[in-house]
DNA sequence: CGCTTGCTTGGAGTGCACTCCAAGGTTCTA
DNA sequence: TAGAACCTTGGAGTGCACTCCAAGCAAGCG
């Protein structure tokens, strides 16, 4: 995801590249709206929240995202994807705000959400466990009493 | 998480025991509430929007939940799980209702629904991948620059 | 310069999945 | 046979996560 993936070679995901580089990484919300596949509504809605830092603006006062915004972003859908929900990113986005003394909680936080979607794999394994016998009824049987 | 892997023996979820045997399976609103979770309120809700199939009543027009009954809503908890809209689960108790000829399509939709659950687990394991990655970095560096 | 397209705001609206309410009838226990 | 606890209904309300609106300023182009 992001630098410190010099520790090592790991940073098993794919970094995703930016779209430009630093220093021209100064983007619209047009561009954010392409990039993320979030809608510019939803864009400024994060920021009015206080999910997003604020982001940087242009002299009249529009929007310029930086790679760090997007960076940011792409972790939020991560996260979004496990169903956190969004008052808990929130209260995330204010500890790493807040600086270093936050750090023990926000280090609680990642490893409680952390647990939070080993569970939610889990279920889902569970469910699939529960389709594959299903479907595996449907592909032999055909029409039995069960209310598959 | 781990489960899956009887799939000799298959029927590997614990068919989970009925509350109490064929024949006396008339239970109150307030025993499928202990039993399934749910809340009363839901449960009617269900069963009004066409998610149960009509449940049996007693003479006076109270409702009396059967093992059936009971089977069918864990296996919409599990499909819940899966973050499937209540209106798709709807038009699955539909299909049945309609009878064999709706075979096919019930098919059709269970193996859509497994396709989806299986990219959601691949999604959850992009997820913990990133939050193994930023819980390592916590546990190792004490406050980074990074907008960890 | 004028035109189109894009960006700004606060506040209101939407869709989903419940969740609750009021007013009354039912069932169980003492 | 009384009282507590439970059940019924339609409809209204809630919380979440967006989603949209109106009115106006900004930016890029011939």
């Amino acid at each position: 995801m992001e630098s410190v993936s010099a520790r090592t070679d790991t940073c098993a995901s794919a970094p995703k590249a930016h779209p430009r580089p630093e220093g021209q990484d100064r983007y619209t919300i047009s561009e954010v709206v392409a990039f993320s596949g979030l809608t510019a509504h939803t864009l400024r809605w994060y920021e009015r929240i206080g999910l997003m830092p604020h982001v940087d603006r242009s002299h009249t006062g529009q929007r310029r995202f930086s790679n760090r915004d997007l960076d940011w972003l792409a972790f939020v859908g991560k996260l979004r994807l496990t169903g956190m929900p969004v008052a808990d990113m929130v209260r995330y986005a204010e500890l790493l705000r807040e600086g270093d003394h936050t750090f023990a909680e926000r280090q609680e936080l990642l490893e409680a959400t952390r647990r939070d979607v080993r569970t939610r794999i889990a279920e889902l394994q569970g469910t699939l466990a529960v389709l594959d016998h299903k479907i595996e009824f449907y592909g032999g049987a055909r029409a039995a009493p069960e209310r598959a």
